[in-house]
DNA sequence: CACATATACTTACTAATAGTAAGTACGCAC
DNA sequence: GTGCGTACTTACTATTAGTAAGTATATGTG
């Protein structure tokens, strides 16, 4: 009995569980699936190094406040390793770390579906 | 010459680029990995049929307004099916499309991620 | 030599979105 | 008849996102 329940009580701290609003997990997966992060983490998969400027031109339409932010916030979860070089003009590089080269995998899965089944979707939807 | 250029406008319109913030994959992808959005397509994946109310109690967190604007959302979108019996009081189910069972399936495969790995993300973050 | 441009940001302000609380229409149980 | 449960909507407020401008400094242009 006793053990059952210390097991219990180990896995729910081993593993998130994103159905609890209590849950860590939540945070987690809001910077990761944020319109920003996303295009961030897919901008940077497979090893890439690119600078604020770079990712600011790749992904259109994000303003340097929000690009500066969702960074911030990637590389504060241990996803991206902010490198920066002190020079004039400032030279700051950003790169995946082994847990955000694994993510950006999982979330590179989803949006090549989104980019190949387009036309499908927008066929099917309203 | 000719040829060419025409293939290549197919193209362009054939597969979507979220790095293109004219293409409106922009939307999709904004609905499918909003806060709500992921958790709902959680809920339904694997063929689930749940109620309204089930759902929100499965998502716990989540506000009826909130719910019921990302349902909506998610149908129109084409990813999610509406049943409404015409019954005192109202009974409603909603499940998964064959879009939606593909999409929800590479969701998971981020969301499972990220429950697993929670614990080496919350050591490694600061 | 003044002036525009580029870098990687931050900050103040405004617009859009999300969350909260209450309302709705009805039926059933107590 | 008072409260509960269903699946919503609506008005209001709080939070977040987007816009525009500012910062320090170097290089290139006329």
């Amino acid at each position: 009995m006793k053990k059952t329940k210390k097991k219990m009580m180990k896995l729910k701290f081993e593993r998130g569980d994103l159905f609890s609003d209590r849950c860590p997990s939540r945070q987690i997966l809001k910077h990761v699936t944020s319109q920003w992060g996303v295009l961030i983490l897919v901008a940077l998969s497979e090893g890439e190094i690119k600078r604020f400027s770079e990712l600011r031109r790749q992904i259109s339409g994000v303003s340097e406040k929000m690009l500066s932010q969702n960074l911030k916030q990637l590389e504060s979860d241990g996803f991206i390793i902010r490198t920066s070089y002190d020079v004039v003009p400032p030279y700051v590089e950003y790169s995946l770390s082994e847990l955000g080269l694994e993510i950006a995998e999982r979330v590179i899965y989803l949006t090549e579906w989104i980019e190949e089944n387009l036309l499908k979707i927008m066929e099917t939807s309203k």
